[in-house]
DNA sequence: AATTGTAATGAATCACGAT
DNA sequence: AATCGTGATTCATTACAAT
């Protein structure tokens, strides 16, 4: 019998595996993996594949069958990877799928049919896009992704508080603008060619990893190329799996995150969500003495008062009942952080009781 | 015998329909219109009721013509509208349809399937999001316009210098920067309430008109709403059909329109603002590895160090926080500008993490 | 009259653990 | 499975009142 620790031990972590995807992706545990990245082709020129029945001449003004049965293909592949993918996935578990307006509608269309839940589509608006050189459109500026959960209950994971460190202090936004990528970080092969037509910025799998991953946490790439999600998961403390059929994009990959640091321990500490604290009730705070049965609490705008009961309850104009209740009662708002509502006065001062539990809980850290 | 001239003439121009738009859409010449532009209903899938941390609610878009019961539904609605959308237009015209993550992707598969040509997925930027109140995604602050002409052959309009020439001498973008509809631009009904929930600001019309349309050209919206669409078109010299089928969202844009007044051809020049220099999060650096997680940075006075974390906050002795939150607490300032403060070393010189910023700005102008 | 402060609001799939 | 209680959470802009 496979035991859970066996199973994740069997994961061939950060190592990058030969063949179709699909295959790997089928044979690698069900349910192991906490996020994948994925930046599938989406430039199949299939019609150049796919021949029509009878070959005869497609007359181009009024004939789709091409491309109608080429995005046919495409969805047939699409779904196949997908599917793959979400059984690879933890039960709370995300995907990443990036594209441009040729496949992206097909991949979102899939995501939704497939039962995946999208939480955002995210736009990366490139700072120095490609010109349009014939000026027929607009400068193609942007590529979008769509970020899912594996299912409507996930419970995903997102650095909200380091997210918006990273946008000095203003929560993130689903627009992105970032480089693409050039100079040093672009990799070249042995003729000195662009290795990859398609290598993506660090910077993109920086946010990326940093939002919705926590250090040790498993991260599958499915179309690899040159590494890029493994290069940027090994600098930030997390483990990796790349599948890459072409072997020359293995081989620069596999020389390039060699060459990457893990960052500091320290470093890799990321703003962390009060939600995440320990939880102290109330009463604790009478209990110790901290606040006293009988003392008298006010509201953060003066408007309500109401007095502490020795279980740790308070009781104001005809309403009695925690201080989350109490205070929700008295402004006649649906909800009420009591912690932040109420004051008590030491010292001729008044201040917040959140100052109270902030003290217990750095004496439960120290 | 009808000749084109009549069929012209038969096309309710500058009017606004009563009905279900697809049976509206089935009785009008088929190859009349120009131009559609839609902004079908998004199926938002809201659960409960949403508050702001000041336990203000959220109104939310809860009207019945945005329900469906399953994204199959959804599909059958959109592939209706659309192959009706396709028969209006003539051989060379072109649809632009808004939507956001929720029925975008049907939107664009479907736009595919039918055989009409993508020409460029446009992203309307808002500079005014709502933001997401429970920190638990990223704030939506983008909505995603298809622009695809009526097949691969049609020769689409565009007007590539008008919109250079609107965009500062700069090829437009893919991504267009635009404040929400509100202030005085923003309908009101009897009561004082907003007339219509998802009222779309002129600005967007006004690009997309200009861009993809001639003055005289016939502009058909299927999904009128309060009439921004008309309006602009009025104002443009051009011709629309709106269909509706509420009738006070008919009342309201009839009203609205007959207000409008065509610009005069030299009105149509817009003046270009300056912008203000554009904000750079210090996260920035480090995502896109100019800093790395783990530097350390040096004041300015050389009297203090600190540590570069993943999220773009500093680390130095017992504080932690943004670059200025830091530098502020270790000189005991009240407040500190860090972008002027902090110095990395470079080549064995110390130099201010200002000149990075510096050099991100100088790439988000070229 | 000009400035400052306060309230309102926008296409939103917006919590989670204990019982 | 469903209910209940705690308590975490916002940015840009406009409108209007107060100074």
């Amino acid at each position: 019998m496979k035991t859970k620790e066996q199973s994740a031990e069997a994961l061939p972590l950060n190592t990058i595996l030969d063949g179709d995807c699909i295959e790997v992706m089928n044979s690698l545990p069900a349910g192991s993996v906490d996020l994948i990245f994925a930046d599938p082709p989406y430039n199949l020129q299939l019609k150049g594949e796919l021949h029509r029945p009878d070959n005869s001449r497609v007359d181009a003004v009024d004939d789709d069958w091409d491309q109608f049965s080429s995005f046919k293909a495409y969805d047939k592949f699409t779904r196949a990877w997908l599917k793959a993918a979400r059984r690879l996935l933890k039960p709370d578990g995300a995907i990443w799928v990036i594209g441009s307006y040729h496949n992206i509608f097909r991949v979102g269309t899939a995501l939704q049919d497939q039962g995946f839940w999208i939480l955002n589509d995210v736009v990366w608006r490139k700072s120095n896009p490609m010109p349009n050189f014939r000026g027929k459109r607009f400068t193609n500026a942007h590529e979008t992704m769509i970020w899912a959960g594996r299912g409507e209950a996930s419970k995903y994971t997102f650095n909200y508080e380091a997210l918006k460190a990273l946008n000095e202090g203003i929560q993130m936004r689903s627009d992105w603008v970032l480089p693409i990528c050039t100079g040093h970080e672009r990799l070249k092969d042995e003729n000195g060619e662009k290795a990859h037509p398609t290598q993506k910025p660090e910077s993109l799998l920086h946010r990326v990893l940093v939002g919705a991953t926590n250090p040790g946490d498993v991260i599958l790439d499915p179309f690899f190329g040159t590494g890029t999600t493994g290069a940027v998961a090994k600098m930030l403390g997390r483990d990796f799996i790349g599948i890459e059929r072409e072997a020359a994009y293995r081989r620069v990959a596999e020389k390039r995150i060699s060459k990457v640091r893990r960052f500091d321990r320290a470093a890799l500490q990321v703003s962390a969500s009060k939600r995440a604290e320990p939880r102290v009730p109330f009463g604790q705070l009478v209990e110790r003495g901290m606040l006293r049965p009988g003392e008298e609490l006010t509201s953060m705008n003066k408007r309500h008062k109401a007095k502490v009961r020795a279980d740790g309850t308070l009781v104001g104009d005809d309403v009695k009942g925690s201080i989350h209740q109490v205070g929700a009662a008295l402004e006649g708002a649906p909800s009420c952080n009591g912690w932040t509502y109420w004051c008590f006065r030491r010292d001729g001062k008044t201040v917040p009781i959140d100052v109270l539990r902030q003290q217990i809980r750095s004496e439960m850290t120290s």
